[in-house]
DNA sequence: TATAATAACTAATGATATTAGTTTTGTCAA
DNA sequence: TTGACAAAACTAATATCATTAGTTATTATA
């Protein structure tokens, strides 16, 4: 009611992820973000660009949290312990902040450059944690691509309950880090 | 123009298909596939129940197709050289129908009888490829959340332009999966 | 051939995002 | 202190969607 709620971007991106987290990311809405901040649609404009523009900033947003998740959980850590470590915050993000998680992982279009540097960050971080192991640029580079998809995969298909089997979710996860962590180490 | 136009569910559905794969599965809306189909867009209800059963109906399509294909991959191998041909089977599915692909790996909701029914079908396929292994119950199933992880990880990834870097995809791709059944083989 | 089932249609409703133009409020400089 | 301007809210309007209700034409069948 009152003419200044007192709204800014950061007030609006907040509250679009509480609305992801809670209710998925396809309900964060501009009807629902305007209902939970006591405003009318139109007005959200004034702090955003639009929907697309949102959701690009919320995958901007949930990609450099990951990494600092990521970094907070290996800080004093190297090698396979350090990889391990990263995996799981990796993945309990993605626990922690589903709808955020999602927001990242289903932006249909990843051209944009600050998400494009976003995620260079990430892929850098990665990199620095390879750097014990001496391998070449080439090999460090398809490493990096394989842990992604290792985390991204399992954070994902976890989300989306594709485990439905009873078994502990951890155990899986600790299995798959160190299993592809123990191929890495070995020679055929 | 003339009143019969001689649609049926398999039409509609096709045409879904289409869309998805060539314009990406966000836009299959009711009113792109009746445009398609040269059809107002309530005569569609009489062939389909509204869109998010016809969404259900994707993913229900991509998962037994996706086991198709990995069966038609592994017949005649066994072991690590069917292991690896199932997950290029199944990341070459996801890039020949990028949008039936996504559309499997993007419905929210995984609790529908039917898509649990086909889900088991993939996990007890690749259970049957994990026999020669002689796993425990319990092992094996932690297997294949890994090796789902990890196909269903790289092929997200690749399809949402998340491989920027100039590297042979196919090559990270057998890394990855050689790397993985590596690491099964070994004990730590 | 008459009737029933079906597949298309039109019309209407409600949700959504977005744009244009308006009003109110807060701030800052004269 | 006040007056002007920028900013943040608003209302109104439009366009796109999905969906439902009710109607008409076609096909199949009894």
């Amino acid at each position: 009611m009152a003419y200044r709620q007192g709204l800014d971007t950061d007030t609006v991106l907040q509250a679009a992820i509480e609305i992801a987290d809670v209710q998925g990311v396809e309900q964060v809405t501009l009807a629902a973000l305007a209902a939970k901040l006591n405003v009318k649609t139109p007005s959200l404009y004034n702090h955003i660009k639009g929907l697309p523009a949102l959701r690009k900033q919320l995958s901007h947003l949930s990609l450099i949290r990951i990494k600092e998740a990521m970094v907070e959980a290996v800080l004093g850590k190297a090698g396979d312990d350090a990889l391990l470590a990263a995996g799981f915050a990796y993945v309990n993000f993605a626990r922690k902040q589903p709808g955020l998680y999602d927001a990242m992982a289903s932006l249909p279009d990843f051209g944009d450059p600050d998400l494009q540097q976003a995620s260079n960050n990430v892929v850098g971080f990665m990199l620095r944690l390879l750097e014990p192991y001496a391998l070449s640029e080439e090999d460090a580079l398809h490493v990096v691509r394989g842990f992604r998809s290792v985390v991204h995969g399992f954070a994902s298909l976890e989300l989306k309950n594709g485990f439905r089997m009873e078994l502990e979710r951890d155990e899986s996860l600790r299995r798959l880090l160190t299993t592809y962590l123990r191929g890495l180490r070995t020679a055929d």
